[in-house]
Formats: C-alpha cells, sequence, structure tokens
DNA sequence: TCAACATATGAACATATACTCATATGTTTC
DNA sequence: GAAACATATGAGTATATGTTCATATGTTGA
C-alpha cells in the first residue's frame, strides 16, 4: 500500500503537537509566496546586485560591469527582482537606474549573513552535506 | 567582439558609484554562503517543516504526516535544513525530533512575511512577470 | 538474533533555472 | 527618419534540484 506513505501509522505519530503546529502554520498562498521570495534570494549573482544595490542606485551597466556579468544575465536578473518588489527603476535618458525597492532587503541580507557569520564560526564539524 | 560583453563602453558607466558599491560588497565567500542559505528558505517544503518547528519539536514522521509528504522526501529536506545549521535533532529511541536551531529562522521567516505583506497590499498591478 | 519499526540515503527522473545568443524595444542625437 | 546606444526579452542549453523508489542503517522488544 501507499497512501501517505503510512510511516509509523500507529505509535510514533504525536496528533496534539501535530495539531498544535497546525494551528500556527501561515496559510497555502504565503508558504508558497515566501518561497517564492527566497527563492529571488538564492542566487548569488541577485544578491550581489541587492548589495551592489545598498548603498545608491546604477545603471545596468553599472551593474554588469561591477559584477563582470553580461548585460543580458544582469537584465533577466533583475527582472526577477523587480517583479518581487525589491528594487525599483528609474528611467534617465537611455539609462535605467535601479535601487533597493523595500527596507526588507536589507533586513533579510543582515540576518542571513548574521546566521552565517554564527555557523561559520566554531562548527565546521558537520560541512559533510 | 565579446570580451565583458562591452555594454556601455564609455559614457554611460560611472566609476565612482561602482567604486563605492565595490568598497562595501560582502567577501565572495559570504556572498555564496548567503545564496546557499537563502536556498534552503526557497522551497515551500523546507518553509513548511521550518514554520511546523516553530514552536516545539516533531519527529520525522509528525512532520512527514502534518504536511502529507512522503517520509523519505522530509527526510531529504531535513538533512540540508541540518546541514545549514537550520534545524538540530535529538534522537529518543526510535524517533528522532526536529527542533529549530537558530533563532535566525524565526527573524528571516518573518522579514520574508513582512515583506509579502507589503506587497500584497495595493501593488497587484504588476504581477506580469 | 530476529522481526518490526523509524529514519537515512543513493539512483533515477522530471522540472526549474541561470546563462548565452540573437534580436527587439526604447531613447537620444544628428 | 536614421544611426548609435542602453536595456529588455525570447529561445535554446546545460546544470541544479525535489521527488519517488528501493534499500540501508539504527533502535527496540521478543
Amino acid at each position: 500500500m501507499k497512501e501517505q506513505d503510512l510511516c509509523c501509522e500507529e505509535a510514533c505519530v504525536h496528533p496534539e503537537h501535530i495539531e498544535a503546529a497546525k494551528s500556527h502554520m501561515p496559510d497555502e498562498d504565503s508558504l508558497f509566496s515566501l518561497a517564492e521570495l527566497f527563492k529571488v534570494f538564492s542566487d548569488s549573482t541577485r544578491i550581489r546586485i541587492m548589495c551592489a544595490l545598498a548603498d545608491e542606485e546604477l545603471c545596468v551597466c553599472d551593474i554588469a560591469d561591477l559584477l563582470g556579468v553580461s548585460q543580458s544575465a544582469i537584465s533577466h536578473q533583475l527582472r526577477l527582482l523587480r517583479a518581487s518588489h525589491l528594487v525599483r527603476t528609474r528611467r534617465e535618458g537611455k539609462s535605467v537606474f535601479y535601487s533597493l525597492d523595500d527596507h526588507h532587503v536589507h533586513s533579510i541580507l543582515r540576518e542571513g549573513l548574521d546566521h552565517i557569520g554564527h555557523t561559520s564560526k566554531g562548527r565546521e564539524e558537520n560541512e559533510n552535506v
């Protein structure tokens, strides 16, 4: 049989814990949106773009030059960032300037850096993924 | 020609802005680790696992049951979470209990939820990715 | 030691995604 | 309007990744 895998069909599950956990779970839509948001943060090119924009706006070719990535690749990534409301644009003549669109970008990056700072300190033991 | 794409080879680039941005960029290793960390947050199954563990530890089959995902899939995902130091384990007999390993999990999820809360409010106009 | 159970893991497969290339769109200057 | 330039985008491709399936590992009780 194979309905829901039926692992630990009796004793092991803790129904009261499951109910408690269920009660404070965000709704499905939020969970999906959350994953989508962090997906945007999950590529180092996009992270580098956001870091580059941390202090001031830059045009597309500035970013491409700064990161050593092709204009096309940058443009594709900027599109994703914009779709997630993480950057905004301002046109000035032929150039388009991008800047961060949300204070959460800073907070999220900071929390992330904080985490990797902590984990890299004294816990190199289980790097064997 | 094709060396570095040579977009805006002269006038457009703003060298002083590029230098400024360069100066406050995290080092390459951190940027890579950051992306790796957020990659873990970029899947809704893993997000759901972390939310489920927000208040209390759960054993593997609890999580599988709660999320309606196979034991194997959960186990694979837990491995990633553990490798990123986001969850920790405690064995009790045949069961293995997982719990959050880091206060950053809460902060990161909260910032993320905050962001999607803001963007979903009145800006449905550019959902056309 | 063996059966039963909970969890972990390797291989395989289907899908997602980041880049390149070619080209389109939009802007300025002549 | 045409040329030059900055940016955007569609198609194609190589790689990454999440799940399933089969099976291994580890624990308990007989």
